[in-house]
DNA sequence: TTGCATCCGGTACCCGGGTACGGGCTTACC
DNA sequence: GGTAAGCCCGTACCCGGGTACCGGATGCAA
């Protein structure tokens, strides 16, 4: 019933030991229980925690961000918690934008390569080919909280 | 006809001459002109070049990135460069990629928003809630390149 | 020609996200 | 009990992407 140990869990999501102590200090992992001569023992959930963080990761949070998504996410001790559902729709939010505006870029690579665009830099310049680079720069940075 | 200056096109672009420098350093933007005082001289398009690559960096391209889809998206010098397209086919694919993890994201979130789950890891780690977020996370992991 | 705004280059620093190293203590197994 | 593997913590370092600071040189206009 001892749980798993540092080393363990850093193969199994992939991760090194030190990262998981990252993690730790970070806030993303709760600290574990401890064998009595201080070594970690994790319960197994926490590998598929550490997935989590890396998913999210990937697809464009910070670590805070995942904090805080996580932290959202967490069950409402005592309160019904909508301020969970607020932070979680806004994150949907986020990776919405975050949707259209990859979808544009996706749409624009492609219309580039059929049109035999070769420069990107002309087409975004001239008006012959419909490349909203520029627009979706200036939309972005519009949209964009001031980073 | 003298172009722009550092400062015009910084502020024009929404960044600081700093960065231009920087840019110039890592080879996203050519070396411009100078004054005859070795003050640099920008052509207007540079304002637009600008703004492509902070658009593509918002959205998850990093410099090294980007200036390969400026290379590849540059005029075929000679030749009818197959490598641009092909490039920028592999970023194309790569975007979609993007999408479709982000899309992943996005609906798990509203699922969960929906369904009332109120502790992403409960749900990613049991079966009551339809969290794809460890097999996203799985998935993403072994679609991706060793990063 | 003087004067102030700009710009130059170099170097140093900041932040996020890790990763490596080193000396010392646990664990586990024989 | 001995010994190797594993883990502890702290500190230092790395990379990407900028940003700040500085003394000195330019640009430009009055």
């Amino acid at each position: 019933m001892s749980g798993l140990r540092s080393g363990q869990v850093a193969q199994a999501a992939g991760l090194n030991q030190q990262t998981l102590r990252y993690y730790e200090r970070r806030g993303l992992l709760a600290e574990p229980d401890r064998t009595p001569g201080g070594h970690r023992l994790y319960p197994a959930q926490t590998v598929t925690i550490l997935r989590v963080i890396k998913a999210a990761q990937r697809l464009g949070f910070s670590l805070d961000e995942v904090a805080e998504l996580l932290e959202a996410g967490r069950p409402h001790r005592g309160q019904p918690d909508a301020g969970l559902r607020q932070r979680a729709a806004a994150k949907l939010a986020e990776v919405e934008a975050k949707i259209a505006s990859l979808s544009t870029i996706a749409d624009t690579l492609g219309a580039a390569l059929e049109a035999g665009c070769d420069d990107l830099m002309d087409c975004a310049g001239q008006p012959h080919c419909p490349l909203p680079f520029a627009g979706l720069a200036s939309t972005t940075l519009a949209a964009a909280p001031p980073t």
